[in-house]
DNA sequence: GCTGGCACTCTCACTTTCCGAGTGCTAAAT
DNA sequence: ATTTAGCACTCGGAAAGTGAGAGTGCCAGC
């Protein structure tokens, strides 16, 4: 059954606002500010049908009526209205997204931190696992005990070790190694290079006294950290300002999930397509974040990979203006770090469909 | 005026007392639980000269009493007992540690994690802030147009950045920089280096395109962040668990304070000696910790650098073990890090002291 | 100087009361 | 057929009231 207009706007206003004052919103009150052409008495009637269909609730039987999960679900997929940023809004990230592009390791994280203080909820920064390769070795020798590994990863991120050995070893032999592992362990992901680093290891165990283990080890950390992907939280303690986690222990409960970022790259799984992502209380994999919402919206972070930044906050979250602000910051994102930075040689692996170029805005 | 031993044993009871219940203390539970060897109306009378002296104070006339701030200052500076950790905590801490001495840069982070979870309190750590120099300095030729550079600091970290060019290198350009950085520019702090390389900078503009100027910022930029410190606040929403936090609005502004690790680098500046650092409620400089208290060890990082962890909690706050633990990971850093340096750093690190014998020191 | 006793104080937890926002229903009006 | 006004009813939550208990201070006697 399709649902009436009216019902609709009636919907739409008990949803905003809810999200306005976190009270249960009555009948006259909608009568009021709405301006439906039509008394309490018959938005009573059609709030009494929007219960029975599973859109509102009533937290006991005299008090106003309050969305359900159901009913965020409508509103954020057909009722709501795509917001737009204020000048300063906009200009604020951009300036704020400028300034960072330089540093492009620190870039997720400042995004995130900037989602969290637009939105006044806690944010999360991550970037999507995917298996990579090193693309190249380096082994720079320091002294005769010292030399520093360097691995350069496909995806152009940069990792190094500094190792200090308790023997000693000739800039030589450094060197000869340093083109062992480029010409054989170059363009293999974790899973491929694991096996054949550990043949390596035990064939060159005598030779060189564990040199080649100790970089195998490094080798195959970095490329599962790098797999992995990693993930960020900040200010947690806004939510302490939400209503409904005036309970110390709910937010205790909500806010320790989010810390262990381990937790946190179980959420990116959901979320394949582009665009933002709104996952409403119960749709939540996590028991813990049954009654949090999460938006998130993904951008390609350039040769290949995605990331995402989202924030958590409860139901009653201002689903537009968060979901604006997050798709503005996502795709000034990948316009920074997407397909164009790429230089020429490297696989472009563009997702298409990125990038809302579009009607709205 | 001299404290009776009598009264002492009784400001021990009641903060003891008091930390463990968070209840209000009074004088018929001391006459109990503590053998003291008198009635109630005794200790009544004790409790009543320990209030006018300010080191106890009553919630209101008919409670029991609370330490003020100054009781919990006399309690830590005079009547707590050292407390040895259990052994199983001992081992924790060390196989903790020892678990993660490959990965100097992460230890100090995992270290405030870990005491962070052994004590129940958000936990910090920080990195004091100290003017480092660049001790080498390597470029990586990639292809035409990328190469990476890579710097060592005197303090053996190691910090690189891929560079991406919009115009074409050749190796030996790359590698003639290379060596210039190295005879140039190494062993020289921030502000030495600065006007050094800008001066260089602009004679060799024409030359190679900007090269250098790329460089150069990338080693100003990575001195100035290093001689900054680092903080880490972690476990932040255990705070929630401590009954003095229940108000949300206080737990929120003391984490939100400590989120900001601009705050944090403020700690230190208090803390120059060695071993443990209490800071109690009104004595922090901080508005927003004054009714928290921190408790801060300080360890040796090698290089002539300390480090510093410390937890976050409420006035109440078990001072005696969470000393013991905070000082015990302290030195096992120190011992780690410490000057010895050990480039043998692979043998086998045995604490002694502070676990199971009743030694003083 | 210590102790038992006693009157007094004050908080906290629990109950009771009461108000009003908001509902559902019905009957009249459009 | 839908909308509206009116009305009785419900129920949560604030406000006020109550009682018990823990703890104190003080005094008189040991």
């Amino acid at each position: 059954m399709e649902i009436s207009a009216r019902k609709k706007k009636i919907l739409a206003a008990v949803v905003d606002e809810y999200i306005r004052t976190a009270e249960p919103v009555g009948s006259k009150t909608i009568a009021e500010k709405a301006n439906m052409g039509c008394s309490s008495a018959t938005i009573r009637n059609e709030l009494s049908e929007l219960t029975s269909l599973g859109y509102l609730e009533q937290p006991h039987t005299s008090a106003g009526r309050v969305p359900s999960p159901q009913g965020y679900r409508f509103y954020v997929n057909e009722l709501m209205e795509r917001q737009k940023l204020s000048i300063e809004e906009a200009e604020t990230i951009n300036a704020r997204l400028s300034e960072k592009m330089e540093q492009l390791d620190r870039l997720m994280t400042d995004a995130g931190r900037l989602a969290g203080q637009l939105t006044g909820y806690p944010a999360l920064a991550l970037s999507t696992p995917r298996a990579v390769a090193a693309k190249r070795f380096d082994l720079l020798y320091v002294d005769s005990n010292t030399f520093i590994i360097v691995i350069l990863l496909e995806n152009n991120t940069v990792r190094n070790k500094l190792v200090h050995l308790p023997f000693s070893v000739e800039q030589g032999q450094i060197q000869k190694l340093s083109a062992l592992f480029n010409a054989g362990f170059t363009g293999l992901t974790e899973e491929e290079i694991t096996p054949v680093l550990i043949s390596a290891t035990e064939r060159a165990a005598r030779d060189n006294m564990g040199l080649t283990s100790i970089i195998a080890a490094f080798t195959i950390e970095t490329l599962t950290q790098s797999r992995a992907g990693e993930a960020f939280v900040t200010g947690e303690s806004s939510l302490l300002q939400q209503p409904e986690f005036r309970d110390p222990d709910k937010a205790h409960r909500v806010i320790s999930y989010l810390s262990d970022s381990h937790h946190l790259m179980g959420l990116p799984a959901v979320t394949e397509e582009n665009g933002v992502r709104v996952i409403i209380g119960p749709e939540n994999l996590a028991e813990e974040l049954r009654d949090s919402s999460v938006v998130m919206a993904s951008y390609d972070a350039g040769e290949g990979q995605r990331g995402l930044i989202g924030v958590v906050g409860p139901l009653r979250m201002d689903y537009s203006a968060v979901a604006a602000k997050l798709r503005y910051i996502a795709d000034g994102l990948s316009r920074l770090l997407g397909s164009g930075e790429a230089p020429a040689g490297f696989g472009k692996m563009i997702l298409k469909g990125d990038v809302s170029t579009d009607e709205h805005e």
